[in-house]
DNA sequence: TTGACATCGTTGCATCTGCTACGTTTAATC
DNA sequence: GATTAAACGTAGCAGATGCAACGATGTCAA
């Protein structure tokens, strides 16, 4: 027999998932999202990419939807409809930059800086706990994400 | 003033999403992504579910719904809708398990197989580019993601 | 055997996402 | 100054996703 197998085909070349580093990417991303989700999403009822405006606009004042596009790799889109939903929850405040009228000034209001106040300590504790856990581990993860960051050209903003 | 800034605020805790490991991780898993799909989304019409289910048909003959959640990361409703698709364009095949009707066999058809001989090789190519781009990098990526992903528990299934 | 329970896979629903086209405002060109 | 082009943010639409509930099948124990 030989080249074929029991089905009669040829067989496929190998080709294991495990160690596609887009697949491991993947995987080791949705692992530490969930974990992270158990621990703010259900207390704080917010999704990721508002997470990832609020952290953005907490140590930056006003700002507009392009720079945090830029800045925390979401299309601009995304950071619209965060922002629309934050503003919905009372989180941050939209007001049009009167300087230049295209832009939006967002900004966190009280409400959003005493949950930030809250969630930000959390989200440091659960780094290093992830630090501590990892070991040496963390260095060369950290090495090889920089690395592959660096490489890959992130796709340019569309529209 | 001391502890208050402009606007009249407590300062928040510091916090650097660009050093936070679940972000950094979001960021580089899309991008690897965004990078693989323009080679093979445009070309082959699959999308990353599709191609995990396919991946592992590749190297296991008939294989039940279940096995490919556990093996592939993926919840079995995934898992379901994309044989729905695949089988919907001809390059699967499901079948009722006779021994256990409760499963459903998948398995690739002539046509799935064609794809995938000439897939896989791309997706190789794909790793070894990426493995020779990052050099040293690489192996440290790679130990680092061995280290996150044993630590992590995976979210158990759910139905 | 039969009745309770577990497993498998699918589907309805609400929401989220990606893409594109759009209205508004500003900048550039003549 | 008027016309064109660009930048910004939003919204419509189609499709994908997450969740929970369901029907069907199989297992186990009384």
């Amino acid at each position: 027999m030989g080249a074929m197998t029991d089905h009669g085909f040829p067989p496929l070349p190998e080709f294991d998932l495990a160690h596609f580093t887009p697949y491991r990417l993947a995987v080791a991303a949705k692992r530490t999202s969930e974990e992270l989700a158990r621990h703010y999403r259900a207390r704080f009822g917010i999704s990721i990419p508002e997470w990832r405006v609020l952290v953005h606009l907490a140590h930056s004042g006003n700002v507009s939807v392009r720079d945090i596009e830029a800045r925390v790799a979401m299309e601009k889109y995304e950071v619209s409809r965060a922002a629309k939903r934050l503003e919905d929850s009372g989180l941050i405040e939209k007001r049009v930059n009167q300087a230049d009228r295209r832009l939006v000034d967002l900004a966190l209001t009280p409400k959003g800086r005493l949950m930030m106040a809250e969630l930000l300590p959390m989200a440091r504790a659960h780094q290093d706990a992830l630090e501590a856990r990892m070991g040496e581990a963390f260095a060369q993860l950290e090495a090889g994400l920089a690395k592959l960051l660096e490489d890959i050209e992130p796709i340019p903003p569309k529209g």
